[in-house]
DNA sequence: AGTCTGACGGTAT
DNA sequence: TATACCGCCAGAC
């Protein structure tokens, strides 16, 4: 909702990715109108841990790679989320990236926007 | 209350 | 082309 925080609008964006697909955090900070506070995004992930409505293995940074990987338990288990989705992943890095690519602002329906 | 860091991104050097 | 730095907002120390 736009009366909601930043995070808590990041978390309503992140549920509107499909499956199989992944977007940016900065796709996401833009789409909430702040395409400078990608780092907010990330950190809102950060405190998701705490909401399992909100596939924080769907985000990825700009180059496809799993920066927040290493916060997943540790293990390869964000690769692993995303290639049961059908998402192919080499090592920490989502192949074809822009093929998977997820834009909010792109994608209509996504909620508030229309 | 001040300071630093943080799952990013774009621009500048 | 690669590396460095700045900006953004919030939370933790």
């Amino acid at each position: 909702m736009e009366n909601a925080g930043f995070f808590e609008r990041v978390y309503e964006v992140c549920r509107q990715i499909p499956e199989g697909r992944v977007t940016s955090y900065g796709a996401i900070a833009r789409y909430l109108g702040s395409p400078q506070s990608a780092r907010m995004v990330g950190w809102a992930m950060n405190a998701s841990h705490n909401i399992d409505d909100v596939p924080a293995h769907r985000v990825v940074n700009r180059n496809g790679l799993l920066s927040g990987k290493s916060h997943f338990g540790g293990s390869d288990a964000m690769a692993q989320l995303l290639q049961a989705e059908g998402v192919p992943v080499e090592g920490n890095q989502i192949v074809n990236f822009e093929k998977y690519f997820w834009d909010p602002a792109k994608e209509p329906g996504v909620g508030f926007r229309q």
